[in-house]
DNA sequence: CATGAATGAGATTTCATTCAT
DNA sequence: GATGAATGAAATCTCATTCAT
């Protein structure tokens, strides 16, 4: 309480710096030194927290890659319709994306790296995993419920989960090319008219 | 024909190299050197033949990004049903991602350029463009022909690419998370009970 | 006594850290922190007993140059005959060798050294002064008392400590080229058969 | 001819140069920077022709430790008496330590690192092998011409050689300890008496 | 006395790029 | 056209040392 854990704080410091940078200097193009002056610390101190500049980005990816399901969990736990808790998964999920875009190009860019590092691999598609569980358990509860129609609830999620991503990935790639809004009403109606036929 | 424009074929050699490279050692791990050692050529024949690293990758960009379009042109001119042709348009999409899953991975590094290279921005907005107005035509054919539902033909097309995309990439993070083919299956009916109804 | 001088124990410990240190890592691989590790302190109370790496140095070479007269006058103390005395001084020499094998080549580590710091050489070459001393007094006595032949009593110490370093260096470098015990005796055998004659 | 190889002439200036800095500098505190500038290079360069600095350490190993044998060899093939054999061997090998002091001292060096690097121990312990046997086939063949006493040649060997590395160690650590040629033959008497008998 | 977070100099190493041949 | 030796900037990482607590 009267020490408020120095470490963790400098570990998030220097993590959030580096974010910054990334987003700023591109995945590849900043150095240790770019991330302690936008710390505001020195490059030594880096290593002291961080084993390297490897420990440091795994360290990145936990962060970008972690706070999605607890969002969602949150969001949809008062609901009781399945059909409202699905709108709100892609409604939340796509504001995610929307109000942290750096946080998910960030993502983006680890992608790059799955062949190369396998521990990177696992951390991305167990985060994928739980995304699509997240997704599925609210599917299978519709059609428990007899509100969706009798679909298979993962293969509905990665379908979901994948409509996200893509929708998103356009729009970063061109900002103009659609009223993110609009075609996030579109991608959404489509989704639940699958589900559930003519509305 | 008599002259077979050794510099052309010099440097598709070395940008095949490249992208070898890549798939090899990561987008970032690799060095001109190795490119040379690949491409079976000296260090200094690929600064004779490209202004630099990045004009090397632009042209590593141009090759990973521009194949598809020609190849599902050709695939969908002889037919004249939209169904059909949508059909073609999404299984030689997904055929692509799959049979050239490394052109695909080496695409997705040039996503983490988009905030510091303009010029790979372009590259890539373009191509989601062509690629876009490439099954918005299929979409909009169908619906002046009223097979399709009256759609916003591009929206729709947005929507199709990103199934596409969300699909592949999930597949990519982690290859047994889904029979590829099925999934494919439900993705395609699921996009053109969209657009008929019920079929 | 009631006070056991906590600053030198301290000094102690940490000094021979410092030689477990080096034997464990190599002499120029070893950190401040290893050191504080393996004494159980911290790396600054390192620094307030000793001003800075090398004089922390400086005291590990006085602990592993400092401890053979000592033995050594203490064991050849109850003899009288020169012979037994010449005996003794080189059984203890070459079993200290053996026994202590990591100060020896601790010691040996800073050999390196006496081109690039006056002190270090000093020390050594101290050392090496007063072991010679103590082997020429052992064999003035000899020839004083007539039973060895007339010899310049430092240059045959010299040769006594020549050959007790000599071979010890060689055993260090391969330990399976001789039986130490037995090249140990040929090589007393051989000098005291130089002074004496033969036995 | 024309093209004086001009990689193994690099190689074997930049051995060179670090041979300098070494002496010079010390075995740990020069660094590739300090050998670049010796040898009028680029510090890049020094990593085209050696992997990294312990390859180029081991390059310079194998320059210092080498060239005994073949020397002491060409000095002995003309001489059939196995004394004046071993005389030349003795005071041959005294001559390169003192006018190559500094290999010598660099050599010793390398002493510090037979527990930390497999292949220095290899390499140090293969030249004293070597180095034994050349001594030992000399004192093989006046015991058998019976000019020399019954010895076992590769124990009396290990004892030269202690000799010549003895006395050469206490002369590096005090050049005033004593007379370096004085000293020598005092040392190549006790060791020739010991194989005759009184001369 | 004691701690360990923080600093910053400096070391090794990599690599795009140049250029004499 | 083609080579590969050479350069030098820049990156990561280590570590002795300091100092507020």
């Amino acid at each position: 309480m009267s020490k408020p854990d120095v470490a963790a704080e400098r570990k998030d410091q220097i993590v959030r710096a580096t974010v910054e940078c990334i987003t700023k200097h591109g995945y590849h193009n900043f150095s240790m030194q770019d991330v302690a002056r936008t710390a505001g610390v020195s490059k030594g101190i880096i290593h002291y927290y961080f084993l390297n500049k490897d420990d440091l980005m795994m360290s990145v990816l936990d962060r970008v890659a972690g706070d999605i399901e607890t969002v969602l969990v949150a969001d949809m736990e008062s609901l009781t319709d399945p059909v409202q808790k699905l709108r709100i998964f892609m409604s939340v999920s796509f504001d995610i994306v929307r109000s942290t875009k750096e946080y998910y190009q960030v993502n983006m860019d680890f992608w790059t790296q799955i062949n190369q590092k396998k521990e990177v691999r696992q951390v991305i598609s167990r985060h994928y995993a739980k995304f699509r569980d997240s997704c599925a358990r609210v599917i299978e509860e519709g059609v428990n419920k007899g509100v969706f129609k009798t679909v298979n609830p993962q293969h509905y999620a990665s379908l979901v989960i994948a409509i996200i991503d893509g929708i998103s990935l356009q729009w970063l790639f061109d900002e103009t090319v659609y009223e993110y809004d609009e075609m996030v009403k579109t991608a959404s109606q489509q989704i639940l008219e699958g589900l559930i036929g003519r509305q």
